[in-house]
DNA sequence: CTTGACTCCGTACCCGGGTACGGCAATTAC
DNA sequence: GTAATTGCCGTACCCGGGTACGGAGTCAAG
């Protein structure tokens, strides 16, 4: 009944791999190896992986989630700080696609009008 | 007067090493190397470089610029299969961070009502 | 008591898009 | 003519987030 590190992975669907990584990453304690046998991972160890799951759903980076475990009972205005400029990062990365997907639909419609097999609207706009 | 790598670089307000770089993943071919001296790059790569800056902006990666630039000839129809499967892709990516947006303004939403200084929604959320 | 599954550990490799380095050749500036 | 830039070339390294591998050691089921 012991939760092995392949009990844990499994649960949490993820790799076995993944889990030592976070452990050599720094964002989970390994916990300590016992005289003869496996490690056993504890609830905490389990709910802290979970944590950093979903922070990444967020759009946090290893980093910046290394960052909130660690201010996990530091004040609430540290979180939010953090948080907010992930906001404003995605309403960038959002604000940089919506030129892109602007960009394309224009070629894409030049295509449409184009009768000329020979010629494409958008290699020819890439080359200018 | 002979364009050199580092005049082509510098036209182009790109590194040598990515000209370089480009050359080795065969997107733009190498000008072949005189008896003496050193490569003269001509109209057509310099013109071809700025074709895959153009193309990465609209973000395009640089195998699928490959593929356009060996579509140059090719019928459109080809050219517009890519940029509607980016066109996708841009539009998938857009939702995802819709997502995120709404999430992390709802956190912070609730951080903003949060009086207890102990206490973190967005750490508490992370945790359930 | 053996065999198959699992763990441990270090290290190397993957992707994508470059950047950096080091030693030598050629060229340009003074 | 000599010094300081550039070019050339191969190779290694960077980031981020893992994945893979190989050889032990360990555990559990038949």
């Amino acid at each position: 009944m012991t939760r092995t590190i392949s009990k844990v992975a499994k649960a949490l669907a993820i790799n076995v791999e993944t889990v030592r990584f976070y452990e050599r990453r720094g964002l989970i304690a390994q916990p300590a190896k016992p005289e003869i046998g496996y490690r056993h991972y504890s609830d905490e160890t389990v709910s802290r992986i979970r944590f950093i799951k979903r922070a990444q759903e967020l759009g946090f980076t290893l980093d910046e989630i290394a960052n909130l475990l660690s201010l996990n009972d530091q004040p609430c205005s540290q979180v939010q700080d953090l948080a907010q400029h992930k906001l404003s990062a995605v309403r960038e990365k959002m604000a940089h696609l919506r030129l892109l997907e602007k960009a394309l639909k224009r070629l894409l419609a030049q295509c449409q009008e184009n009768d000329d097999a020979s010629y494409c609207p958008i290699i020819d706009s890439l080359q200018l």
